[in-house]
DNA sequence: GATGAATGAGCTTTCATTCAT
DNA sequence: GATGAATGAAAGCTCATTCAT
């Protein structure tokens, strides 16, 4: 874990090994977006223009190269929701927020493994960024909420588990992104009257 | 279901084949919904008492194993459709076919990781169940959509990237999948006026 | 290998039973010959209409199956030298013998698999059947040797050889079967002092 | 054999890795010689030494593998045969020629095997080698020709399909090589008037 | 630090053979 | 006797990970 991030634990990385790490990152998050955790590593570091060996120095797992990814995208995922929780309408802001986890494409298929991975990876590897996106996506639906934008029984887990979804939807490429958002918010609004005339 | 037999018909397996055959297909839908497509032929052998042969025998490849179970279910799942535009009131029997998917959490992930799967799987193997279940869904679609319960603007397709989508959160065991269907089979209704005032 | 060759043991065959094997030695042969070795027993019996059991029932092992092709073979082979031995021109006769191999071209794969195959099979497995074979070319080669026809320091064992070099060139299918013969007859023959004027 | 390498050529190999290549090649040499194609890659690997990733870094193939022994052997005896066209007596060259195949006892099996090897073997893969063989080969023989030491009617083609056939004898063991290159080596020379009086 | 060669467990699949029906 | 379902030992090949260079 130390090892993994430098940037957390002690002295900063060699030019070229900074560098280095970056470069690798970049590359597999292109290559996992593309391709799904199905890619070997051999594959990334040859794309990366690196040995393997450097891959594993950085990363010592694949899991942790993936979780790397993860991580730095939910993150981004967390503060963009913070952001927006801070803006006036907040409503608005949730909304918006979806769109953000759609647009991505090039990260769907690496997200959709991953929240697809079989037990272990979504409990525990991820949970420091999990956290962070969790606590903006709180922030943003409590505001969202209290404006009566959004139905009051969700809950975040419940919001992160339809951006799942979504990501799931959009990496179909069956139906529109737009149109899978909108549907999807659409079912998250407050229940109106009129809607179920029969209940 | 008795369709999906050994080569498309022929004749009727051997008592014990057939045991085998149903005991496989069992257990590896099960393993397949635990634990996705990851998992070994040879678990799936062991777990169900029989050779690899055996399994092999039946299903001449592990992707045709696959395939056969989210045949039938897709297949299942096609019929309920066509039963249900049958009925009095398509809106409710609309609405009613997608807690069908959800339900039935067992085979989740087998579904998840086969709409998921890269390419090929999609496209041509299972297009035979494809056929049928997008047909009742598409006959249930039409009926709902006359009857002004769902949005005039989805498609099939459409609807079956949302169950796709449902499948995928229902699997994600972090939201009532009460919820899940609830939402989004809200978000499928007509958009009425006092939704969005501001559109 | 009693029960291998029932015709040489006890009882005889039921009916069905003579006209299964009968069936099954006749595809194998076939299937053999245009295939070589590696076909599949399922594949044999599946093409001769039986089971694989049945297919065991005769011959106890794949080896036994094929033995039984080569024998038979083998065996037609020496009675047809043995006929030519008999012959006035035994010169004409042993040259003629060897076309006969060459021609059967149906045979050439399984002969060949048969005489490449590693060690065992050639030792023991054939014996019986190599004797006929052997004895029916030992007359005829003495006869022609006598003849002054063919060269007198070849043996049969050297003769059987020469057959096994034509049969893979045969199948080679590079060159033409009526070549081939020509060139390893004519290399059979006594050498006249004209032809190494400098030995 | 330099040119063997890696990629075609691409930088040259690390020394242990160059060391583990040659011990596989020669490993390989050897048990395919005794054994033929049959021999599994873990026991090639076993006895050299070696993980069989390390093979398959190698060779990406067992066909490829094969193809590198067989490649090299070809190469040698191409040009061998190149060499010997340069000499004052071709004929004797040519006859020289056959020799050398048949002596190198240790490859018989496997080139055995390559030559009968069916179909795409030996048209595509060794294509190269061969090509360097049938060139050096065409080129002996066509010296040997006007000195009227060989039968003018033969082409490259049929001296490599008799080459194979002395091979297959040789690889028989039940005669001795000599007699073999010996007789087959006559029935190439010209026919002499003396030797068909009947013709 | 970087490299990439080596490792070997593990995966899918085939097929000779056995044995219940 | 006939059948073909079941078996399971291999086999070829992949790839995450280690470690000598």
């Amino acid at each position: 874990m130390t090892s993994a991030d430098p940037a957390v634990a002690g002295r900063p990385l060699r030019a070229d090994a900074r560098r280095n790490r970056a470069r690798v990152l970049e590359v597999a998050q292109q290559v996992f977006a593309e391709e799904g955790l199905a890619v070997p590593i051999d594959e990334i570091a040859r794309r990366a223009g690196v040995g393997v060996g450097t891959v594993y120095r950085h990363f010592p797992t694949k899991d942790a190269l993936f979780e790397a990814i993860i991580v730095e995208r939910l993150r981004g995922v967390g503060e963009a929701a913070h952001e927006l929780a801070q803006g006036p309408d907040a409503g608005r802001g949730f909304f918006a927020f979806f769109e953000l986890m759609v647009r991505d494409a090039s990260l769907n298929k690496a997200l959709f493994d991953a929240l697809a991975a079989s037990g272990s990876f979504n409990q525990e590897l991820t949970s420091e960024a999990r956290q962070v996106m969790m606590t903006g996506l709180g922030e943003l639906l409590a505001k969202a909420q209290e404006a009566g934008e959004v139905r009051a029984d969700l809950t975040a887990a419940d919001v992160k588990t339809f951006m799942v979804g979504c990501l799931a939807m959009a990496r179909q490429g069956t139906a529109d992104p737009g149109l899978i958002v909108g549907v999807v918010c659409d079912g998250m609004r407050p229940v109106s009257p009129v809607r179920t005339p029969e209940g």
